[in-house]
Formats: C-alpha cells, sequence, structure tokens
DNA sequence: AATGAATGAGCTTTCATTCAT
DNA sequence: TATGAATGAAAGCTCATTCAT
C-alpha cells in the first residue's frame, strides 16, 4: 500500500470522468437530457451526487464534455489533411470509416447521435470547430462531384449527404434491442462506395 | 346577456386547443420539451399557466396530442388502402406527397421532425398506431421491390427509406432561418421516382 | 308558460340553494373539505362553477351555511326552553330525540358529525351561538345529576356525554357501506334513558 | 474533513423524520391535512421545502408515516398475546393502558386522534394491520362479555368502546389550551374497569 | 477524494374566483 | 339566471448545486 504517485492519480480521475461520461451518454440518450437528473447519474454510476462536481464543473459543463469526446472521435473523418482537395480514394476512405465506426461503435454511436440530435445540445454544438469540418467537406465534395462530372452535384452532396444520415436515422429508430444486421451495413456502404468512388 | 351558446363555446375551446398546440409544437421544437416550461408556453401562447390545464391534462398529455395531431396528417401517407398491395403508381404517389408534405409544410415538418426524435418523445410514439401503418409499408415496399426484380429488395427498402428520411434530416440540420430550396427539394424527388418506379 | 312569480322564483332559488348544500355536505364528508374542489361540487351537483357563486359568496361560505343548517337540526335538542331547568321528563325526551335523529338522518349525521369535526371547520363552530346552547345544557345536565342525587355529578357529565358521543363516532366509523342496526340504535337509547332518568 | 460515517448520516436521518414527523403531527392536528401547506411545514420544521422530499415521498407518504408511527404506539393495546382469549385480568389490564396513554401522551393522543379523523385519512387507515388488530379485540370483547354472563353482550361491546372513544372525543373538543384534569381521567377509569372488571 | 444532507429556484399542477356573454 | 373560459396565487414537487464533514 505504497501512497500513489502522481501519475497514478491522475489515471484514477480520468477514468472516473470516463466512466462518469459513459453513464452519461447512456442516460442522455434514453431519457433525454433535460429528463436526466444528476441524482439519477450518480446511481447509475455508482458514485454520489458531490463526487460529480468534482469531475465535473455542471450538468452543462459534463454535457459540453461528452460533445467534445464524442466528436473527437469523429472529427479526422471530415479532415482528410490534404489541403482542400478530395480524392476518389479519400472518399472512399471516409465512408468505409463511417461505416466502420457505425459498426464497430454501434452502441455509441446511436447514444451519440441521439444525443446531439436534442434541441438543447444542437445549440452547444455550432461553436464547435466539427461543423466547420463538416462545411469543409462539404465544398470538397462538392468540387469533387464536378469533377467527376455530374450532371448536378450539388444534388449529388444532399443525395451523398442524405444517404449517410437517413442510414444512421434508420439504426436509431430500429428496435433497441436488436443490432442492426452487420450484413446490411456492409452492403448499403458498398452501394454508396460504387456511386460515388 | 343571454349566455354563449354550446357551439360557441365549442368553437372557442376548438381555436384555443389548436392556439395552445401549434405554440407548444414550435417551443419543443426549438426548446426540446424538457426545456419547455408550462410558463414559457404560456407567454408565448398568450395565456395563463391555469389555462392549458383546461385544455391538457397535462403536460405530457399536450404532448402525446400533439404527435397524434402530427401523424394523423401524415398517417394516409402510409396507408395506400388497397388491401396489402403497392403498385408502381401508388409508390410514385408516396414520394410526391412526402415530399409535397416537405414543401408545403416545411416549417411544421421540421418542427414535428424534430420533436418525435427527442427520446422522452420516442416511447410515447410506440402506442400510436402509425408506427404499425409503417410497418405495413415497408413489408409492402418490400414486396414491391421483389417483384420489380431487384436484386436484394430488402436493401433497397434501407436505401429508399435511408434516401427519404435523411433527406428529411438535412432539412432539420440546415441554417433554421433560411428555406430548404424548392429547386432542391424538386430534383430529390425525381431522384428517388426514376430510382425506384 | 307564463311568466314566474317572484314567489316561484324564490322557491327555485331556495330549492338549488339546499341542493348545492346537500351536494357539498356529501362532498366534504367524503373528501374532506379542503380535498373538495368547486369544479367537482359543480360537476356532482350539476351545475356550472359559475351558478355556485350566484347563490354563495365563497366555498367558505358555503360551508358556513351547511353548518349553521346543519345545527339548526340540533340547536332545539340543547334548548328545553324552560328557563334553565332540566327535570327528568326532558332528560329522557332529549335522549329520545338525539337517537331519533341518528335513526332517521343516520346518512346525514354521519355525513355531518364528519364534516364538523375537521379542523378547519372547528374554528367556524367558535362563533356560532350552538356552543353557547351547548354549554347552557351541559350545566343543566349537573344541576340535574346534583338533585338526583349521584355521588360525582360531573362523572357523570362527562360519562353520559361520552357515551352518546362515543356512539356517534362508532356508527361514522362502522362500514359506511352498511346501515347502523336500528335495533341496536333502540337498546343503547333504551339503557342511558334506564340509566339517567 | 474525512466524511461523515454511515452511521453518521444514519443518525441524522433517523432524528430528521422524527423531527418532520413531530411537526407534521402537530400542524396536521391543528390545521387540518388539507390546509397543511408543504411550506408551512417547513417553515414550522425550520427546513426547506425540499428537504422534506428528501425524506418523505410525497405529503400523503408523510401521512402515512405518521399513522404507521402513531399505530405502532398503540397496536399492542389490542394485541393481549393470549391467542384469542381475554381474561379479567387482560381487560382491565388494556384499559388501564388505554388510559395511560391518554394521560402520559395527552398532547400527542389528541393530535393523533384529530388527524386520523380526516376523511382523507380514513381511507389510508384501511390498508393498516391495526384494523385488523381491532376487529380481533372487538370479537374477544364479546366472548369475554358473553362468558361474564352479560344479558346482551354485542350492546355490552358497543357500550364499551362508545364510553372509551366518547371519553377521547370529549378530550380532544375540551379547551385545546387546557389540560384534560387528571382525577378525571381517574374516575372514568375506574368506573369502566368496575363496571366490566 | 468522497459523501449525502441541505438549499432554493423554478417546475408542474390545482383551484377559488371572476367575468364576458 | 346561467355558463364555462380564463385568471393568478399558491400548492406539491424536482433538481442542479453547495457544503460540512
Amino acid at each position: 500500500m505504497s501512497p500513489r504517485t502522481p501519475e497514478q492519480f491522475e489515471e484514477i480521475r480520468d477514468s472516473r470522468r470516463l466512466q462518469i461520461m459513459e453513464t452519461a451518454l447512456k442516460l442522455f440518450a434514453t431519457e433525454g437530457y433535460g429528463h436526466s437528473s444528476i441524482s439519477m447519474l450518480a446511481k447509475q454510476a455508482g458514485i454520489s451526487k458531490g463526487l460529480m462536481y468534482n469531475y465535473f464543473e455542471s450538468k452543462e459543463a459534463l454535457l459540453a464534455a461528452l460533445i467534445d469526446h464524442g466528436m473527437a472521435e469523429y472529427v479526422d473523418l471530415f479532415d482528410p489533411n490534404h489541403d482542400g482537395i478530395l480524392d476518389s480514394e479519400e472518399l472512399v476512405d471516409f465512408v468505409r470509416k463511417v461505416f466502420a465506426t457505425m459498426r464497430t461503435h454501434q452502441e455509441f454511436w446511436i447514444q451519440f447521435i441521439n444525443v446531439i440530435m436534442q434541441p438543447k445540445v444542437k445549440e452547444l454544438l455550432k461553436d464547435t470547430p466539427i461543423i466547420q469540418y463538416i462545411k469543409q467537406f462539404m465544398s470538397m465534395l462538392l468540387v469533387y462531384f464536378e469533377k467527376k462530372g455530374f450532371e448536378d452535384p450539388y444534388l449529388e452532396v444532399v443525395t451523398f449527404s442524405a444517404m449517410i444520415e437517413g442510414f444512421g436515422v434508420l439504426m436509431i429508430y430500429a428496435d433497441p434491442a436488436v443490432t442492426f444486421p452487420e450484413e446490411l451495413i456492409n452492403k448499403f456502404e458498398k452501394r454508396i462506395i460504387g456511386m460515388y468512388k
């Protein structure tokens, strides 16, 4: 029982933080941010109410951290860091990564989308850099489809986006007790790649 | 001097009910159900807090009425009452109606979708007949795509659904100050019809 | 359809008043004064809320009227108007009348007692003349028992009162679905008369 | 510095619970359950409104706890745990205990009776085991009076009950500022014992 | 670092009362 | 005389947050 080193303390702090955030994500996704109380959160996380405030300044700060953390997982999706130009390979890569994420983080993905679609949360998002990344990516998409010779590139951007987002929404609305069939995800992925690569 | 007739009372009630529901839809859509208080609702509707309870048993009952009413607008979309069989014409009709709705009730549509996607609200939806209608429609779609000779009809159902839902979500996430361009809606509609008629 | 005479109007008013009061007594007795709302009262009486205020200034005024009216039924019990002296015959008469009332107005009696035992109501009672009558009657009882040669006349007053009140309470606490057996009332009445006449 | 132990927390909780219940009993007795607000209760108990809900789920739950706790004081009165048979000594014991209680817990007794006689409260009582105990006790009384050779044992049960309950009610209706004379309680107790031992 | 009792602002809801008709 | 829509004050209750330990 030697005293813990500062590093160990920090590790404990980090894992606690993460544990709280995971619990919160689950809770906010199922109950909604507004209907989730700190009491419920503390109980589900197995900690005291007071401790939560040791890790997060407020309920809203917890939400912000949640979103930041969640977005970090996705931000590089939208950043194929070749300044401003999207090529065929990168597009395919983007699609693959998106669906890989959906596949491997299915539960997290659904919960996360569920949370960021809540009106209160949308506001918070506006101040987040990811929005800039997404807009940039859209512009790049537009240029890409132009170069590919699509008749109406803007319509193509919309179609492409709608298909991906729509698929995500379908997953959310599927019976939550059932995992979305991976086979289906594969096929849908292939279809999109086939359409736009 | 003479008291109001029952008809007059009914008229008053009906218009007030509608007024409250319209205000509530707008509020719930922008603030979220959980973050909307009856105080805010009353202020925006220009009535007293108490009056709301003269028309709806509770905040949740108001929400339920909202959903019922909103769904009623869409339920016949999913009910091409030719017992169980969907033909090409009916599918085209369905798509046209969906996009017509998006076009003409754009504001309502966006608000409504915004509301029904909130977690607390999803639960309420489960007890609603529309879910049955949608499931039936999906089955009919599957049969339709089978008959049309699509290689993987189930994938087609998903693609079809994803495109429509995805487009709806895009509208919601577009800058709310700006109307979604009608020209774009037209093109996207044509594309889907072209793919599946 | 000749126009109503003023007398007829007054009759209508009086019967409406009575009807409201009867409904209120029942309601207050079963739900408690505090838990009874004017809405419930109006519904049960088959009138509008507004009309109630046409007949009574307030909910409390209705309660006061109720008590006044109820007490009027009992006030002469305590007023054997032979100035200040109670004789054997009058005592018997008193007991008979009390039990006659319990028998014939059983439902009313129970409801009435139920209402006047509520704390809020007790206060109202203090300003009522009946309290004076009861105190006078107690004094007369004391003198009566003294003259009768009881060893401890004050104890006798208490015993006498306790037996009558206690019997009343028993009736209230008996299963409300069942009428209290008349045979039992008779016997108990006889016993008291036997003890004190 | 170091956090409170679970035992300390439990101690705090227990004493607070009791304090709230005592305040509530007093308040409900004087104001009536219906007319007592949580605000008043909190003010009189010197706590915040919210804290009450940390200890009791609702106003009604508080009332139920009150009754449970109050009844616990009396339940063994009605349970002379000799299976089903009441003898002379036990009856005397019962009477003595009842009056001892009235004497020593006079204020509590009056408040408690005042509370349980309120209509809203009677309903709650129905689900309480004490009712069963009282019924059993009544049956035992009946058998006891039969064995003693009383001409009409059922009438005797009623008389016995009426005298005790009636005396209790007299105490409640006596001027609340004045303590009911102990001498009188003694005499009345002796009288009942003399009648039935 | 950790607890949960305690607070108070603000929520949903109820209800006596008013008033235009 | 009669209606019930409408009000607003106050009720019961919830919950993010604080703080002594």
